[in-house]
This record gives structure tokens, sequence and C-alpha cells, in this order.
DNA sequence: TTATAAATCATCCTTTTGGGTGAAGTAATA
DNA sequence: TATTACTTCACCCAAAAGGATGATTTATAA
């Protein structure tokens, strides 16, 4: 059984059970079910999914993309639409919520799995890619000389806004030390100072 | 008629007309449309469009998934795989070239409006995102005093990496006012350092 | 075993940056 | 008119960063 665990979100029952059955059939592991707005706000408290799939035409109060903002604004989780119509404007609405996918009815299985496993992976690297803490490996695919290990360090902690001797503390070594790293690192980077440096490595990311 | 140059990959002919036709009728303009994966590689160098969608399974020496990194490699397009058939093992290929959008035959006109919507909409997100210049009132929503215009283009220079003698120059100023301007950010920051004032700074992007 | 790379530290010297203080001119505003 | 915020500039001093050069130790690879 997966891991991931999906809120449905669907107003018609039997279009909710056959994705139920559906997303079990592909190894999701399905949260609950809503059929109502309400319901919907109330699992998503208290018993918050991993990815969320929801029709935009609720038959209700609020719609799927009142929900979608709800949940971009308090959850942060990746969610995906279903919807049989996409008419221009609730489609110019749907973007604005950033949805991490989009699947249009009548869908089958195959459609779940690649929309799910898509906007899964792309919502992973973006959030990741906002993160964006400093690799080595991504730093060294740049460079015709690779950093050591320690001159990484050195460059996160300048990346950090760190002083020399502040690194020197963290790295037990002396400031002596950290600013012979420090030239190692500007001659491979090719910058003339830790400003450089840094805004260099920030347009990599 | 749009601006929005789509190429057509996709070595099924009739398939191809097909999108086509629903693409002029969606008011996109399709740049062209490849048969083959050398045609293909041939239209985006000379005549590179601003999305492509393409098929994932095509019966050529090479399939959707080489040229999809090949464009990230060379050309940073969004593109949009189509397929009939979504079976993992070619999905986890497909998921590692980050395409903008999937869309899974068949398909109608909705859905090519909603897929290239979508993916392009997400598509323009991430690159302003990724670029995300600094923007004034995205600064001052983080202070209780607010810089000045001047400070603000001096902050730029330190995210650059400009030194003060630089910003002296392109601002046409004395160093001695750089230094007035960049106390006075410090000040409203509540940072010791350049280097402090770009990490806060990259933490409210 | 002998290179080689990495990590450590040092010294000397220059440039840049940061802190403190003061002040003049200007433009908008109460 | 008086006040306020912004921009401009100066001088002094201290701290931090950067450039150049050389040296030792350790581990790894040829």
């Amino acid at each position: 059984m997966s891991e991931i665990r999906v809120l449905i979100i669907e107003d018609d029952p039997l279009i909710a059970i056959d994705i139920e059955q559906t997303l079990n059939n592909l190894n999701f592991c399905v949260s609950g079910t809503a059929y109502t707005v309400d319901d919907a706000l109330l699992q998503l408290n208290n018993n918050t999914p991993d990815a969320v799939l929801m029709d935009i035409n609720l038959d209700d109060y609020k719609d799927g993309i009142d929900i979608a903002e709800i949940i971009n604004e308090k959850f942060q989780l990746p969610f995906i639409f279903l919807t049989s119509h996409a008419d221009k404007q609730t489609l110019e609405r749907a973007k604005k919520t950033k949805p991490a996918g989009y699947i249009i009815k009548p869908f089958d299985e195959k459609d779940l799995l690649a929309g799910l496993e898509i906007a899964l992976y792309n919502y992973a690297q973006n959030q990741a890619a906002a993160q964006s803490q400093l690799l080595i490996h991504n730093i060294n695919k740049h460079l015709t000389t690779p950093l050591s290990e320690r001159e990484f360090d050195v460059l996160c902690a300048i990346y950090e806004g760190k002083t020399n001797q502040q690194m020197a503390n963290a790295l037990f070594v002396s400031v002596n030390t950290i600013k012979t790293h420090i030239a190692n690192i500007y001659f491979k980077l090719d910058v003339p100072s830790r400003t450089q440096a840094i805004a260099k490595v920030r347009s990599w990311q």
C-alpha cells in the first residue's frame, strides 16, 4: 500500500466511489471522501491528506476553486482539479490557484495515475526548488574544478551571511583556514568577493 | 490570433492535422508540425516556438522524452506530452523531464485548451518565481520603516554583488553617500552586514 | 613509493566595509 | 512657516575581507 494519502472531494457519489476504487487499485491510500465543502474542510483539518483530488464544480455554496484557495493558504498541499467542462472563465479562476494538475472527465485509471504521478512529482520538485538548500552537486556541475566538501561547507556559510570568524568558530578551525578556503572558492567560482559568489550561486539555483 | 506559437511533434499525420486545426480554433498559432525527431530538432533550431506539444511515443530512433531532454538543455521551452498509454516505466522517464503538462489521448478541444492554458500559466509562474527580481513593495511589506527608493536601488546593487565603489559610479554619487544609504538599510533591515542583508531579502522572496 | 589533492595554519599588506557623527540642500506637507 | 523625510556629502576610526605566498600534515591514488 502506498503511503500517499489522497482526499477526494466530489459531490457525485457515483464518481467519488469510482475514483476511490481506482485509487485503491493504483496503490494510493484514500484518506477520505467529502461530498460537501464543509465536510472537505473538516477532513482537511482533522485528517490532513498528502494530496487532494477535487471536482471544480461542486453543487454547494462554495466550489473547488474556493477550497483550493483555502488549501493554499492554510495547508499547502498539492491538489488536482477534476472537471467535465473546461470553460474559459472557470479555467481563468482555476489557473490562479496553481493546481498541481488537471484531469478532464471522463477519465480512466491511466489518466488518474498519470495525472497524480506527474502532479505529485512536479509538486515535490517545486517544493525542493523553493527551499533550494545548496547542494554540492548542483554547484559543481557549473564548475570545471569542483569544490571540495570543506569548501562547500564554507560556501554555504557565506551564503547564509556568516562572517569568517563565525565560520571559524562553527567549523572549529582558525580564521586563516577559512580565508584559505574562501580564496580557493573565489578562484573556482571566478569571483572577487563573497557577494559576487552569493549572486553567482543564486543564479544557478 | 494568439501570439503563442506552438510546435506540434506527432508522428501520426491524422492526429497531427487534427491538433493543428484544434489549436487554430483555440487561437493558438502553430509554428510547425514535425513528423520525425530530426524534423522536430530542425524546427526547434530554425523556427523556435513558444511551446511544444509532443507525442511521447514517436516511431523513430528517439522518442518524445529524448526530445524533452534536448529542449530542457538547449531551449528552455515549456512542453506538454501527449500519450495514449501511460505505463509506469514511460511515466517515470517522462516525469524526470519536468513537462509543463500532460494530456492523455483521446482528447478533444477542451482537453487541449485546459492542458495548454494551465501548463503555460504554471510555466510562466515558475519562470517568474525563478527570476524573482526584487520589488520594493515585497521588501517593504516586511519592514516597519520602509526603504526609500534610493535605498532600494542600493539594496538591489548589493544583492547583485556590487561594491560600494561600483554603486557610486553607477548612481553618480560619492562613496560616502552609498555608505550612508547602506547604514540606513542595515538599520531598517536590522542586519549588520551586506551578506546578512542579502540572506534576509532572499528569505522573503 | 611518489605524486596529488585536501585541509590546516601563518604572515604581511591592501582594500573594503561598517560605525559614529555631523551637516547642507531639496521637496513635500502640516 | 516649520517640520519632516530624502538625498547628498565629509571625516575619523575600527573591523572585516581580500591578495599573495609559503608551509605542514594526512589521506588517497598512480
